[in-house]
DNA sequence: ATGCCCGTTGTTAACGGA
């Protein structure tokens, strides 16, 4: 089985590129992030017609995940609400988490809050949203069945993570000790980190800026995770970058993450 | 070549992204 993560930075605008990829590198179920659609907008035809069933949560201008399968999307649920924690600052009908079953695989897809600035109320939703997460995960994580959580999680897990760290401040989300804190608590509750091999270079970064030649000059960011619960990561035979998807004209700012399963 | 931001909206400017 092959299941991937793929922020693609508004479904609407990508769905061409979305169409090409799954064609080629044919996974069977797929975790998106950042759709910026309303369901009604959400293309779940062209989906379909690609082979694709979806589980979706979308919300509108900002946000939204999904779950693409070729092989089922049982058991759907939107958002951490049904965990305990849900935090309330901000607007705790942001739509930024799904979890759904797919051929025996329960998987998460995740857009954790970006933060903005460390001075900023967005900064302390973060941290809470992670609190909030590892709560609603952490059945999941401790059971037998094979148990991920895919997606966009915001935080470069070290500084090698991050193509120059001395471009990042004390003010600078993304490269703080609390959210790398907030990410590797994860593994209190069973979950471990799946690396993947990059393509190209030495560091499998999976998003570029737009701005100033962000992917020529390779100044990328490893933002977007897997983390697996053992009988997940038993499974695993491989783990990729596809940073070919981020070549070209209309691509998203973010490559996809692919994960091969034994399974 | 991988090339000088992109997507959305009570749109023609503002905001968010990271």
């Amino acid at each position: 089985m092959r299941v991937a993560t793929w922020n693609i930075n508004s479904i609407g605008a990508r769905l061409p590129r979305l169409l090409a990829w799954l064609d080629s590198a044919a996974p069977d179920v797929v975790c998106l992030q950042e759709l910026k659609s309303t369901p009604e907008a959400y293309p779940v035809k062209e989906l379909q017609e690609a082979g694709y069933e979806s589980a979706v949560n979308a919300g509108g201008r900002w946000n939204g995940v999904a779950i693409l399968s070729k092989v089922g999307v049982q058991d759907v649920v939107l958002g951490l609400e049904a965990g305990p924690g849900f935090p309330e600052v901000d607007d705790p009908h942001e739509a930024r988490a799904i979890s759904a079953t797919c051929g025996g695989v329960r998987l998460w897809s995740i857009y954790v809050p970006n933060g903005r600035e460390v001075d900023n109320p967005h900064y302390a939703y973060k941290l809470e949203w992670y609190k909030a997460l590892r709560a609603a995960v952490a059945a999941d994580a401790g059971a037998e069945r094979p148990f991920a959580v895919l997606g966009d999680y915001n935080v470069a897990p070290t500084d090698r993570d991050v193509w120059d760290i001395s471009r990042f401040d004390a003010n600078s989300t993304h490269v703080t000790q609390a959210e790398r804190d907030a990410v590797t608590a994860l593994e209190t509750v069973g979950l471990s980190e799946v690396m993947p091999r990059a393509l190209k270079y030495d560091v499998p970064f999976t998003f570029w800026d737009y701005r100033d030649l962000g992917f020529p000059k390779n100044k990328g960011m490893r933002i977007d995770l897997v983390y697996g619960n053992a009988p997940f990561v038993a499974a695993v035979t491989d783990s990729y970058v596809d940073r070919e998807a981020r070549k070209g004209k209309g691509t998203s700012d973010h490559a996809p993450v692919v994960v091969d399963l034994s399974l």
